[in-house]
DNA sequence: GTTATCAATATTGTTGACATTTATGTCGGG
DNA sequence: CCCGACATAAATGTCAACAATATTGATAAC
């Protein structure tokens, strides 16, 4: 028993999207909410369930018992139920009647499609972020993807590499201000966060991606909104080819 | 009471999807399976919501409570519980807690929001299409779109149009391949299914769009792929174009 | 006439027990 | 030694009653 404290990093990008209206002003009193925590709990928990699923804490074909749930996170049965749902709905988790939830595997072929789709909605996110954020919105990252970093992936650190990244993806999204292809795009890397981590570490894909990112960012600065798009198309169509060369390695 | 057979039209379009449930002749297996007919059965009502809101038969706002669900659908109220579940995740419902789920409301931010993702998506879906697909794929539908179709629908009679658009839509998306592209089109489309169709309905429009969609197929039957993804592209902006321009009519 | 308080009602959220189905292990026969 | 039938166990699916909460209407005070 007792397994409860177990959640680990669950890291994850989640933009959040708007509850949309309800048309209520007031009502700023968030504390003193019970049935709120409740909701927000069953987000939270459901949130942990990605992320162990998206780093592999939790392995491809494993069962998910809605009973072990419960317990571990001490909530009811019911509630487990609706957040399985809401897994299987995300495409996290396959349901069978009678036989329960287990954790989808990703064959090669769905990868690749994942990839292409990436490619015209991190366009998309490219290019109305160029077009809506102010140019110097840009200039800490070419910093940060400068001289140093360059140096520091030729001795294999890579961290800071993928730590820019990650802030790069978010402000982009955030500029780009479109709640539907944040979405869409978070379905997306929740599936492929470990496949995307192992190809940034391979042989010297970060010091490629790294100098690809620096000609993006400068179409960005300089505000030419069509070709920091199609650099962002030709970092993830580079990216899909390095997978497929390691693809043995990788999968 | 037996208020069972209110179901109603709930039109949509329906990706082959027969109901035939029973109806086999001589088949006593529908006993013989009993879990199988449940888990469609859910999908059924939740298809059948899925039409409803699309069209506006159930207007955005509109409450949907879960006892008179259960009842109109001789179901559980945790059967509808989990297919109001669904629909959340889908953002059809927002649902709020101890007060229930209410059809969404789109607003036009939203709206623009999705035409720019259904540009990179249906852009992407053509060009792979155009990839995937034996060349004379596409002539039939070249035939469908051809001076026939102008004098129909310059005689306002746009009916036509619509259908081989949409069955070309799903030519494409099924020689695209990529299941993910699919599954977002379509969440995308169940949202703007109305605004779609009145965008069609606007003058002129249906003559300008099946003037562009000939152009596009003469690409996708030449095999240019770049060029028929930038005329999809194209298509859909001026589609957002008429929205904008008619917008207060329009929504 | 307006506003605030409070009870009445309706709806959602939760719980636990029960039914159904699948998987597992055992036993007997071949 | 292998195979099938049966019994057992464990998990999911289902249901109805109960609890908590929001909405509505009425009443009284100002």
């Amino acid at each position: 028993m007792a397994k409860k404290n177990v959640q680990g990093a669950a890291a994850m990008a989640d933009q959040g999207r708007q509850s949309a209206d309800d048309g209520s002003a007031g009502a700023p009193d968030v504390s003193a909410r019970p049935e709120r925590n409740r909701k927000e709990r069953a987000e939270e928990i459901l949130h942990t369930l990605r992320g162990r699923i998206a780093n592999h804490e939790l392995p491809p074909g494993t069962r998910l018992q809605e009973v072990e749930l419960a317990e571990e996170f001490d909530v009811s049965r019911a509630a487990v139920r609706e957040i399985l749902g809401a897994l299987e709905q995300r495409g996290l988790v396959n349901r069978v009647p009678n036989r329960g939830a287990v954790v989808a595997r990703l064959d090669i072929e769905e990868i690749y499609e994942i990839f292409d789709v990436r490619e015209a909605l991190e366009g998309l996110c490219v290019r109305l972020a160029t077009q809506n954020a102010p140019p110097q919105t840009w200039d800490p990252f070419l910093e940060r993807f400068g001289d140093e970093m360059a140096e520091a992936i030729a001795k294999g650190e890579v961290e800071p590499y993928i730590d820019t990244l990650e802030d790069l993806r978010r402000e982009t999204v955030r500029w780009a201000g479109n709640s539907h292809a944040t979405h869409f795009l978070d379905l997306l890397l929740e599936k492929t966060h470990l496949i995307k981590l192992r190809v940034m570490l391979l042989p010297g894909r970060a010091a490629a991606g790294r100098e690809m990112h620096v000609e993006m960012l400068r179409h960005m600065r300089a505000g030419d909104a069509a070709a920091a798009e199609a650099a962002k198309k030709r970092i993830i169509r580079s990216a899909r080819d390095w997978l497929e060369r390691y693809r043995s390695f990788v999968m």
